[in-house]
RNA sequence: GGGGGAAUUCCCGAGCGGCCAAAGGGGGCAGACUGUAAAUCUGUUGUCACUGACUUCGGUGGUCCGAAUCCACCUUCCCCCA
């Protein structure tokens, strides 16, 4: 099976601008292609992984990939598909973050001479004189047609101001800046990019008359057509430190029934004729494919070590047995005792599992919240210092454990 | 430049002087049922010292015994005319 036939068969790929020459320059390995992350937070998210993978994908067939970090185009924000405006970051904030994408993007994808590289848009558009890029670049784009593009249609309605109607010519330009000094010919981006990413080849086009290549991945929605990566609207990070392996572990661990399989084809390396497999579970059976893609995600974020603790750890809780030594745990501070005790509402929001104490008071009255397996059903519990000491579970709702320990 | 509207709790959206911590929906959380699934039903959803108090309705001042609701100014956005 040809690299391109796969990711067909993954359902990785949502629109391309030439299907032929692509297939043939993917699979020959002659592509150069750029990928654009724009950096409005410090670090990439699960949304960004599977664009990761695909580049990896990309680069084992002999690609050569360019990983752009939109340090420029971040200073505009990308409006398509929102209905807001996003709000503005300093130069320091995008460096930062910028930062933080290439560490992270530095386990994943192997940079270096003759491999991939990574280039920063910020080089090229801050410097950019207003004048010289409208009458460069500013007399090949059509208002008109911008304005029937599809990710500003959201935006039609609710307002849009010109600042952020430059971001299509801003990624346009970048893709024509990489297609004349390193080669790139082809864009591969978020189906959302789509209107963005076919400028940069019209772009090119126009002033080259040259052809460039587009192609967009399909976007990962759940069985209801969310999108998928996030939890109560929070993101699911890749830095450990903001999404705990555990809890990165988890969310895969519970996606729906619905969506597994594609789950697993898109976004993990396990052979297609092992997902064929997965495929034919039935009803509860389907647990064993939901852990098999929690532990694989897990191990290419975070390492086989942190996967195989994280799976330990679930085991422990859900199934009985197991290792609790790798459950999420909160160190309880000494000065968090009253008369040598600990409140549990305290304890539920020390640890964050509740927001506020109204809150955890909330889950206590409705049963939310079990101590070592038995359901607190007083307000107003606590647990003593000396039970603390040994280390208590903390259960909220039906899937979240957590552990306390007095700190010494 | 002229005229007309709008800003409400996580989101959408009612409220238009006291009965408003603010309807309804979405989302979230919890309970029941389950397979750490989905669907469904129920409860809940500002904070705290929780039968009470406190802070919220774009911002700042004002009127009033009393304001999310009225007035003035400011900010942002939308629509129509130029």
């Amino acid at each position: 099976m040809t690299l391109y036939e796969e990711l067909v068969a993954r359902g990785l790929i949502a629109q391309v601008t030439n299907e032929e020459e692509i297939k043939n320059m993917v699979n020959a390995g002659k592509a150069t292609f750029y990928i654009g992350f724009d950096c409005t937070a410090d670090s990439l998210t699960a949304g960004h992984f599977m664009a990761l993978t695909l580049m990896k994908r990309l680069q084992q067939a002999g690609n050569k990939p360019i990983a752009l970090i939109g340090g420029g185009t971040t200073m505009i924000g990308d409006p398509s598909g929102r209905t807001d405006m996003r709000k503005m970051l300093t130069r320091e904030d995008i460096d930062h973050n910028a930062e933080c994408f290439r560490r992270q993007m530095e386990r994943f994808i192997e940079f270096g001479e003759g491999k991939a590289t990574m280039v920063n848009n910020a080089d090229w558009l801050l410097d950019l004189n207003y004048v010289e890029l409208l009458r460069e670049v500013g007399a090949c784009f059509s208002v008109n047609n911008m304005l029937r593009a599809e990710c500003y249609k959201q935006r039609m309605e609710r307002g849009l101001s010109f600042f952020e109607f430059n971001y299509m010519i801003m990624q346009s330009y970048d893709f024509y800046y990489l297609f004349k000094n390193y080669g790139c010919n082809m864009q591969f981006g978020g189906d959302d990019q789509w209107s963005n990413m076919l400028g940069g080849t019209e772009l090119i086009r126009k002033k080259l008359g040259k052809d460039a290549h587009a192609m967009t991945i399909t976007l990962l929605t759940d069985s209801q057509g969310h999108k998928m990566g996030k939890t109560a609207g929070n993101a699911v990070w890749l830095d450990a430190e903001k999404t705990s392996p555990y809890d990165f572990f988890q969310y895969w661990r519970n996606v729906g029934d619905a969506d597994v399989i594609k789950c697993m084809k898109m976004l993990t390396f396990i052979p297609l004729e092992e997902i064929a497999e997965y495929e034919k579970l039935e009803g509860s059976e389907l647990n064993r494919a939901k852990e098999k893609l929690a532990h694989h995600l897990t191990e290419l974020v975070h390492g086989k070590e942190e996967a195989d603790k994280a799976l330990s750890a679930a085991k422990s809780v859900f199934v009985g047995g197991g290792d609790n030594a790798d459950m999420p745990t909160t160190e309880v501070e000494q000065s968090a005792l009253v008369n040598g005790a600990a409140s549990v509402i305290d304890l539920l929001v020390i640890s964050k599992l509740a927001p506020s104490k109204g809150e955890a008071r909330r889950l206590i009255q409705q049963g939310g919240v079990a101590l070592d397996d038995v359901k607190v059903d007083d307000v107003y519990a606590s647990v003593p210092e000396e039970k603390l000491c040994g280390g208590v579970i903390v259960k909220k709702g039906k899937k979240i454990y957590h552990k306390f320990v007095l700190k010494k």
